[in-house]
DNA sequence: ATGAAAGCGCTAACAT
DNA sequence: ATGTTAGCGCTTTCAT
């Protein structure tokens, strides 16, 4: 292993001056600075995190805490997160929760010490326990608020009224008038949300119907156990809480002979890349999931290099605390399980 | 943040004492023992990883080097080895390298420093630099071989003839003569070997025939763009390269009016969670990925509390370095996009 | 502009 | 059985 010892040596300094060359350049004569710089090449130096970390405070490493790594919403969140985290030279560790809230809380609590920062992506935590964690913790949110008055957890969320006014806008120019939502479990924060800017897209329509069905799992399962239900109503268009509850409810259509989208229209969410892998390939209202995870990262360094004393500031500033929250506009992606309703 | 000074102060020992109790319990009397973890539970004591990897040159963290997180081959596996890892008290940093070797290897130059070991999935390195990576740090391999004589580089792979056969069978007990095997791209170190593996399975029916196309990039896309001539040489029953690329068929054949399993049979790779989303859903070959993953883990950190000059010992057992690899015989898992042919 | 030295939290000699 | 202490590699005052 290579240390400032050997850089130092090896370039005829002290090794406070390597340390400086590499933290604070402009500290340094500019000859010395390419002669300790050399020395680095040469040897491949590459500065210890941990001994870093242990004497400021960083470790270079931040955590991502998932649901569920399989579920590609979320696997498609780590891709951005990671590669975003690897360009601004942290570590990226990626915690798998399994969907329990006792592992999410056991595990916040095990690795929060040891990172710089914590991003958390639909955390499973009751309200107070996601408050308590959001103060004590540098975190990041995605997909959840603090509902704390007046916190300052920088948070990243969909704008789900313009991902639903997009999906109803087209189910609507297409022709249709009575919908079906199939939602997600009730106690997901997304589904509330989700169901919600549904109910009010269609409201701004006169003419529309719809109805609702909740409480499926949000995977394949889910949509397969919804699919004789969401067909009783007679409804002309289907959308689903997510695009695995809609590839669900497509394969159990199609072991039944209903055809989509001739006999009925079918909208996804989140836009993963499953929704290109049935057939019919989905339609589905989604943001750049990976960019969602980039942003989520540049809040979360941005919350850690921010200097002492920065929450007060904010705190003062309106425009400011705007900024800590990112809500995202989802696009509507037209693939071919919608069509005009058969006459 | 607690330290080993506040539990020590609370307790009414030395630090040392404090190490003692967390580390070899066995030297430290009972009684003061329990008075010392009294304490780490009430202060809620967590060792700073940071420091005592400085000070052991442990860092308590591994890698994983994945090609592609999205892909729900390598998103399982992180899941089982994130588990794993986990209930040992390591972190998992995973790293995805977007198919690119060049990637890959600056990543494992830059993470190698800061870590205990290494996982190295599916890597892309040309040969002569994973067997100095393999060299050079602590790892295990993930469907790949250090190729080097006398390597002695931990590796987990599939057991592709017994897939091979699995497969095989099940479609000549269907009935089916003719076959196809829609392969992924060339270069690929498992093309290679599971295009042999299907060969000489083959082999064993004197009355079965084999094509073979090959050249596909191994995702959905790779099995639409085969999917025209999949079907030109009347081939009775396909086996793609894996479950993604029997997606693409799949799609692409349902756009044509071509019915799986009545026209042709298709059997797909991997048994990743993508199978079970299809209609029809996807009979698929595949290992337990997670447990893969839990695998590799296991056998890493075997690698890592080796003491010292455990290698030597190994090189010379015969017996000991067959448990260096470990081949994992896979599964078939029939669902309904196999059936007999149409007579 | 540079160097000497303290110390981050921990573990492992060494001493008692 | 327990305490004292050195030191892992680094950053950061404080001197010079």
């Amino acid at each position: 292993m290579v240390t400032v010892h050997d850089v130092a040596a090896r370039s005829g300094v002290s090794i406070a001056t390597v340390s400086r060359t590499l933290r604070s350049p402009h500290r340094v004569s500019e000859e010395t600075r390419d002669r300790v710089l050399a020395a680095v090449q040469d040897l491949g130096y590459q500065p210890n995190r941990a001994a870093r970390g242990l004497r400021g405070g960083r470790t270079g490493v931040i955590a991502l805490v998932v649901p569920d790594i399989e579920n590609p919403y979320f696997s498609a969140l780590t891709k951005g997160a990671q590669a975003s985290a690897r360009e601004r030279g942290y570590g990226l560790v990626v915690v798998d929760t399994t969907e329990r809230a006792d592992v999410e809380a056991a595990e916040i609590q095990a690795v929060g010490p040891q990172i710089d920062g914590i991003i958390l992506a639909s955390s499973r935590l009751p309200d107070d326990q996601l408050a308590q964690t959001a103060a004590a913790t540098t975190c990041v949110l995605v997909n959840r608020y603090d509902t704390t008055d007046g916190s300052l957890t920088p948070t990243v969320t969909i704008d789900e009224a313009v991902g639903a006014h997009a999906a109803i806008a087209h189910l609507y120019e297409l022709g249709h008038r009575r919908l079906l939502y199939v939602g997600g479990p009730d106690r997901a924060w997304s589904q509330a949300r989700r169901s919600k800017a549904i109910r009010e897209a269609v409201a701004s329509y006169p003419d529309l119907a719809l109805e609702e069905l909740s409480g499926f799992s949000p995977d394949a399962q889910g949509g397969r156990n919804a699919a004789d239900a969401a067909r009783a109503g007679g409804a002309q268009a289907v959308i689903a809480y997510n695009d695995l509850v809609a590839l669900g409810l497509l394969a159990r259509w199609s072991e039944t002979g209903i055809r989509v989208p001739d006999d009925v229209s079918l909208v996804g969410f989140d836009n993963t890349y499953v929704a290109e892998l049935s057939f019919p390939p989905l339609t589905s209202v989604g943001a750049d999931l990976r960019e969602f995870g980039e942003t989520a990262v540049t809040l979360l360094l941005e919350r850690i290099d921010a200097p002492e004393g920065a929450a007060e500031r904010l705190r003062a500033d309106p425009d400011a605390v705007e900024q800590l929250h990112r809500e995202v506009p989802p696009r509507l992606v037209v693939r071919s399980s919608t069509a005009a309703p058969a006459r």
